[in-house]
DNA sequence: CTGAAAGCGCTTACAG
DNA sequence: CTGAAAGCGCTTACAG
């Protein structure tokens, strides 16, 4: 390209000043319909290219918004990513999206990339075992930051994430309902507080029926669709085997039942499967998964309403805010424990 | 926060230029290595964040990277954006993910935001009705791109994807060895080059076998998994039914194989089904599924490779790269027609 | 090895 | 309604 367009270029062209120029792209009713006119097209014409680092160098407004999860292939957050696109976009927020791999490295160079741009705020779900002084950190440095999905220990921020301790109650109470008494769990870590209210919520729940908890049961760890089917053989190494699985998501539950199929047990049929996240794909999978809907789309709607406020001024609120989830019952946990 | 800590705020703390400061900070040798040391420490103890876009201003390097694909949560495109990033972060590059869902406003508004914040390249998997001036609009602003995945005519720009032509050719002729005659396929348009390319290969491979097309095998559209599942209907209602059916992703063939055995048939036991990308959860599928090996890993680290070359101020080359795909034979095809 | 000064391209009071 | 000028926080020649 031959020679960069600023808005002197095209003040110099039209003959008027430079703050005329920058009023009039922005649409300032201070500027005459007429030269607002002139210049729109002027600028258009020339290919003018908005330079943002220099306005927001200026105004220390950058319009951008990060989004950072611990992994964006997961569906569950995919359906929480595109509610708060939604939301962001109305604002004309452009916001960049991170992927921490639970890494919290990697998490740290991404807040430090926001600070140093001057990103208007952080929506994040945070990386195993992130200290409040991180999210400190950030806030000391002018970057709102809303939390989904998990929540940290006096971060001192607000928090949107389902409920659940309640929700894998809902999925174990279902089991016990239909006489199962062999309840095994499957995924998660003690690292973050969804894998210990899930857990939570699974031991209170066998307490409720009276069932004593047999630690073999608890198999940690799995929380994709993949280390889900490498756990099967540690499912079924269990003796007596369990006649019903809860899981930590519904990804580890797919996989599972992958698993359990290729070693000739229908889900469903021998052994009853339940998920959570209740994704897209549960209600096609085969057989189709019962599991438990996390409210994602209210989360990620919130969360971005949340930091909208904060863009606006508002304060932070210490708050987390538990989404109420919902049992959807399918064709994984048809299989009842005979009386 | 009390005060903005900045480059002047630590050369007066020390008592030396903010030259100096900006030099030691980026270890430069013309800073006496005492010097460098008191001055990193003291940034340290102020809490000095860095501001990228005062540097950036200056410099016209951002040291940001634009990662723009249809669909994030596409595996596919997760191994892909998986070597990208190791890639960039070896250069200390940030890069910035963004979905465009195949939304071509969404896209240009994305492009546009990189020219804003002044971004040093893009590599994209163009949006569905990419025209070849939006590309060479970015590269006149000065951004350069690479493609991957897909590609567009007269776009000026390196791009790398799998040779998808051949790849479907691969799956086609197996199942013509295994004696198939009727053989349909689902999912993909002719809206993208790898839609049109797969088909192509499809009917190239129909006519070396001497089968006669038969326009309802051909079932466009379908390019996830659940638009695969919906397309088991249209599937079983082709007259006579195809004995087997290559999909344009594993995606597609994994949502059929879900549908298909909902409508009591077993893929690899009564009807044949072939992915295309191998992607992770292809192997542990129940069947497993066959597919055509997409070499996305090398798509994604050769982007990245030529992407950086650019930044190191090379020319832009014309030209398109095809990986070659590879079959994997799994269990989903293991039904060959009698013969 | 270190400092003084200009300038990147905007926006924002302030005048007129 | 419009213009002249200062300043956001860096980096980069240029001097010394």
């Amino acid at each position: 390209m031959a020679q960069k367009v600023k808005l002197s270029t095209i003040a110099d062209a039209l003959g008027v000043s430079t703050a005329t120029v920058s009023l009039a792209l922005r649409d300032s009713p201070l500027v005459a319909e007429v030269t607002r006119e002139r210049i729109k097209e002027a600028a258009r014409d020339f290919g003018y290219i908005y330079n943002r680092r220099a306005a927001s160098l200026r105004t220390s407004k950058s319009g951008i918004v990060g989004v950072c999860v611990h992994d964006i292939m997961n569906p569950f957050f995919g359906e929480i990513l595109m509610a708060v696109e939604e939301e962001l976009d109305r604002q004309r927020q452009t916001f960049i999206l991170c992927n921490h791999h639970d890494d919290l490295s990697k998490q740290r160079s991404f807040v430090d990339t926001l600070l140093q741009l001057g990103a208007d705020g952080l929506i994040l779900s945070p990386a195993l075992g992130t200290p409040a002084a991180d999210i400190r950190l950030a806030e000391d440095n002018d970057l709102p930051v809303t939390l989904i999905a998990r929540t940290v220990q006096g971060s001192g921020v607000r928090g949107f994430r389902g409920d659940d301790a309640y929700g894998m109650g809902l999925a174990v109470d279902h089991l016990v309902e239909r006489r199962h008494r062999q309840i095994a769990m499957v995924g998660g870590t003690g690292m973050t507080s969804t894998g210990r209210d899930r857990e939570a919520g699974y031991l209170a729940a066998l307490k409720r029926a009276g069932i004593a908890f047999r630690p073999e049961w608890r198999i940690e760890g799995p929380r994709n669709r993949h280390s889900g089917f490498d756990a099967t053989a540690t499912v079924l190494a269990i003796e007596p085997r369990p006649t019903a699985i809860v899981c930590f998501s519904d990804l580890v539950a797919l996989g599972l039942m992958y698993g359990l199929s290729r070693a000739g047990l229908r889900p469903g049929v021998d052994i009853a499967v339940i998920g959570y996240d209740d994704i897209d794909e549960a209600a096609i999978a085969m057989p189709s998964l019962s599991t438990v809907s996390n409210g994602q789309r209210e989360v990620g709607r919130r969360a971005a309403g949340a930091l909208l406020d904060r863009l606006r001024g508002e304060p932070a609120i210490d708050e987390t805010v538990l989404i109420r989830p919902e049992l959807k019952i399918r064709q994984s946990s048809e299989y009842a424990w005979p009386s």
